[in-house]
DNA sequence: GTAATAAGTTAGAACTATCTAACAAATATA
DNA sequence: TATATTTGTTAGATAGTTCTAACTTATTAC
């Protein structure tokens, strides 16, 4: 059984590796907000115990083990998370933060019932893959919103971004999963894109946003 | 902010004492199943933080602030675990092992959407009364099933032992919150009652139950 | 290719929550 | 009351997670 703190060093890792390939202690240590000391010698105990492999000066890199503890903890955490938005009437910006908790508990029945209650979803309400039971996902392979081009008509298909204030400032535009969304030009000097969608005809975003937004092919 | 595990003695204490009256060092180290000098260590931290009143040798007693703040966990527990039976379909035997952890989550508004959905219930699925927001909490006096005579019809009110065993003991005999029970006889050797109720004309239920269980007149 | 900078490690300290061993106070018993 | 038992405290040790300071290795820039 790993500790709550082993547990947030476990998923802290496996989502920056799916994030940026190569993770070193500098970057676990930033997104921890933990001192680099502090986590070398984490790495050290979770190589103990056979989830990272661990050697001076290289990456980090998580065993087999490691990545499906992992992806079993971001399982609670995004079944949670629709739980939250799909049967209590949360909005999406207002999950993350709760389900950052109840992601530790211990109660396989307890997330084995949220899975049956909301019909085996496969995406979180910001369109992150839910892994199943053995840690498997399926990542569809989105492009940002950023990297499109005029003309362009794309559906959102998830957010990058979890927190609040971006997820309030995207409820202010009417933007929601699923929306088509059309390109009518981009400002080449910053990379802003104007689009329309909806019954909005004209909306500014600028790259910032773009850029945590993912979209597919209409 | 009261870390998990001050929450516990909080919990304990707090538990103790409605059951009880004075409690003691040796008492809490047994509920809790920590040492006494550990217990010791933690009731003068917590004295520090002005949530207990702490003098060596004399009984423990939590400060009105200490009241409320375990009040509030236990209202977090029972609220869970009414939620889990109303609302996610689980059976009164198997919530309170994760009541017990999801009562450390810090997100008023989660339990504030709990209550909401659940329609502000008085009371969880074992009987017991859920304090409101401020920690308020009354009370009804309830009677032991084992302390009524033949011939007393009495509801079932509540139980005082939530574990799995005692409940699925429930459970195989048909015996539920609400259910009016007719006492037929008492056998004075071993005080086991006789008792009558819906399709069940006589079933024998033994002390160890009848003291768990509470009951109040039709 | 050396010097400067960034990244990583080691050593040692602090804090929390726990324990055991030894002693002290309070209570029960004879 | 004197003794035995129970209860409670103090002191010191241990394990987990964190830190800072000092040092080492790797990378970047000139």
């Amino acid at each position: 059984m790993n500790s709550l703190i082993e547990e947030n060093y476990l998923k802290a890792l496996f989502n920056l590796s799916n994030e940026s390939g190569e993770v070193n202690v500098n970057e676990l240590s930033k997104r921890l907000g933990i001192k680099m000391p502090t986590v070398t010698s984490m790495m050290k105990k979770l190589a103990k115990k056979k989830l990272v492999h661990y050697e001076s000066y290289k990456p980090l890199r998580l065993t087999e083990r490691g990545k499906k503890e992992a992806s079993i903890i971001i399982r609670k955490h995004r079944l949670t998370e629709m739980f939250l938005v799909q049967n209590m009437g949360f909005g999406w910006e207002d999950v993350h933060e709760i389900a950052e908790q109840v992601e530790h508990i211990h109660a396989p029945e307890f997330f084995e019932k949220m899975d049956e209650l909301l019909g085996y979803p496969k995406l979180d309400p910001h369109g992150s893959p839910i892994p199943d039971k053995n840690g498997k996902m399926e990542w569809k392979q989105y492009n940002k919103l950023s990297e499109c081009k005029t003309g362009d008509i794309m559906k959102l298909a998830a957010v990058i971004d979890t927190t609040v204030e971006f997820l309030k400032f995207l409820n202010s535009r009417e933007l929601r999963l699923g929306l088509k969304v059309k390109i009518k030009s981009i400002e080449p000097f910053d990379r802003t894109m104007i689009v329309s969608y909806g019954k909005r005809l004209s909306e500014t975003l600028s790259y910032t946003v773009c850029e945590r937004v993912l979209v597919e092919k209409v």
